[in-house]
DNA sequence: GGAGAAGAGGACGCGTGCTGACCTCTACTG
DNA sequence: CAGTAGAGGTCAGCACGCGTCCTCTTCTCC
């Protein structure tokens, strides 16, 4: 029968890279002739197969106009299913289509690997130093990722850092990477007016619109994209998230600070030993307790009642050092700093 | 061309739940008993397709004996390979599977959706507070995932936390399911020498064998099943891999401590007010940072190091109340705790 | 309970188109 | 230059895919 033929046909083909016209016969049970004719088929169909000719010549699957039915084995299945259950905020951007991708796959799951997908729980561990990400519209994603593909230039009004300012400013931005870092979505650009390259968060982008022109190659200021959004001082996070929000200067170079700093931190080098921290955190012991991470001295610019939790948090620190039966050693109400307790 | 036709039946079949068999007809071109003949084919192929008689009647693809090959579109696919490109550690058990479908998936992308999928950059934020996730067999996995699906008792010997213990202690366990949580495997079981139920880390189990015996439907203790392994006060994670490790009384209710506390501490209620914290960190400095985030009262109880660090951090805060101006403002070099640098 | 809608499937005949055999040609390797 | 492997044309034969027509069954709705 045919139409099984040549579903086992592209099956095979899938599942080892580089195969034999011989060995395809073999494997299908028909002549050789009738293998070159099942692959005539399968290319007509839009898959294309790309063949080399002479000794240790082989057939080979390669990227065509779409993407063939994809035929996975069970561990396959098993793993596509658990990381879209588990896909990070950086899929949500893409919208439905992980859901989709999901249900679709869950439903045609064989009930041997439903049972054995149901066996796995996974949780993601809350990350305390991270806000739940903005929503980001999927209908701007793929606008954006569309017109960086096609290298098109798009104008755009952008909601300043400034909470309640009128509006935005206008953008028109040669738009070249989107980057999702620790929850947020950023486009790495080139702003044609200001000459520069900005990395412009994709929750603050608003009224998006292609302009149909094309902007040449141009290459990205860095090796690693990441990196730029990261030092990038203006890339647009917001303290209107956190509650409580504060300006550090660290006594540490702010390359270590970059590798540390959650993301919703920014930075910039005061000199090569200090670095200028904006960060916010749900509350002002948190935000105290993440600089003590860092283990460098620190000095707090603003606001006042980030010094204030500063001075309150020395009161609350009581060391102790036990004694073999130590579980009676309640703890001490001295508010003394760094006073010890009688061994 | 039949073959052709039949993938095509195959994708409509999975783009839409339901259909008539007319308007399959109608869709293929053919007449609907060649529809009819079509669906046959496919369950002989293996995929078994549900039909429903009388009015409003409908062919449906369901569960079958294998997944059907998978037909997804433009979203569908970049979804996908952005799962399986971000997926977390909870797919690292799993082995080369993620890798392989993920390279099977990219090789066969079409042009226009491998260069979308190159302008997404994702950068997963690396948690600080959490050590990479010790490895897992994914052998391991599959073995005791099929256990738990077979309701197969099995025995291993389990590593205690103490490090350089002997060796493990001998269980006999029912395994129920296995939880990811903060990129550590646990395995929740039924200890049937201890009859209790336990939390057991994947990476501690050694020579797990298959007992062969079944045992019966057991309801699990927890509707949250994740929550059941936060609380376990033994589940298996030790210090061996942080540098640095203590313990303290944190003046805060122990569900309060839950909510907050990393994976990788451990706790226990004393009283209402007071929980015993276990937890490590990459330095003394960030185990006190961990600590202040609280905003509550503490105590070290162990180990020296541990206060001798907390007594430190006092002299690192500077308390700075900036001016107008404060860009001038050099962090100051006087080493007095909470000493106020000139304004 | 009966009419009608929708799937199931047997029978039949036509003719399409698939298959294997055999051939030549081309491209690549060693 | 020989040998190997893909490409593909041709041809004879026949399998089987297709539509048509038919009867059954099952389910819903009136």
């Amino acid at each position: 029968m045919i139409a099984n033929r040549t579903l086992e046909l592209l099956s095979l083909l899938q599942a080892q890279k580089e195969w034999t016209g011989d060995g395809l016969a073999e494997r299908l049970g028909v002549s050789p002739r009738t293998v070159r004719r099942d692959i005539n088929r399968l290319r007509e169909l839009g898959y294309p197969v790309t063949a080399t000719k002479g000794p240790s010549g082989y057939y080979r699957l390669s990227r065509g106009a779409r993407l063939p039915p994809l035929i996975v084995d069970d561990e396959q299945a098993i793993a596509i299913a658990l990381s879209l259950q588990t896909a990070p905020a950086s899929v949500a951007g893409l919208g439905d289509a992980t859901k989709r991708a999901l249900n679709s796959i869950r439903e045609l799951l064989p009930p041997h690997l439903s049972r054995r997908l149901a066996t796995f729980s996974i949780e993601q561990i809350e990350n305390a130093w991270e806000l739940a990400p903005p929503q980001v519209d999927p209908g701007l994603v793929a606008q954006l990722s569309a017109a960086a593909q096609e290298r098109e230039l798009v104008r755009f009004t952008y909601r300043s850092i400034e909470v309640d300012e009128v509006d935005g400013s206008e953008v028109l931005a040669e738009p070249h990477r989107l980057v999702v870092w620790s929850g947020r979505w950023y486009m790495v650009a080139y702003d044609q007016r200001g000459c520069s390259w900005r990395a412009y968060r994709l929750d603050r982008i608003e009224q998006p619109a292609p302009t149909g022109w094309r902007f040449p190659q141009r290459d990205v200021p860095e090796r690693d994209i990441t990196r730029f959004v990261q030092s990038q001082p203006d890339r647009g996070d917001t303290p209107d998230t956190w509650p409580c929000w504060g300006t550090i200067l660290m006594e540490c170079p702010a390359p270590l600070v970059a590798k540390w700093a959650p993301g919703a931190a920014s930075f910039e080098a005061i000199d090569e030993r200090i670095t200028r921290i904006r960060m916010g955190a749900w509350s002002w012991s948190a935000l105290i307790g993440f600089l003590v991470t860092f283990g460098c001295r620190f000095t707090v610019e603003s606001p006042p009642e980030l010094a204030e939790a500063a001075r309150r948090v020395m009161g609350r620190i009581d060391v102790d050092i036990p004694r073999a039966d130590a579980r009676a050693a309640a703890p001490a109400d001295a508010s003394a700093p760094g006073g010890e307790p009688a061994l």
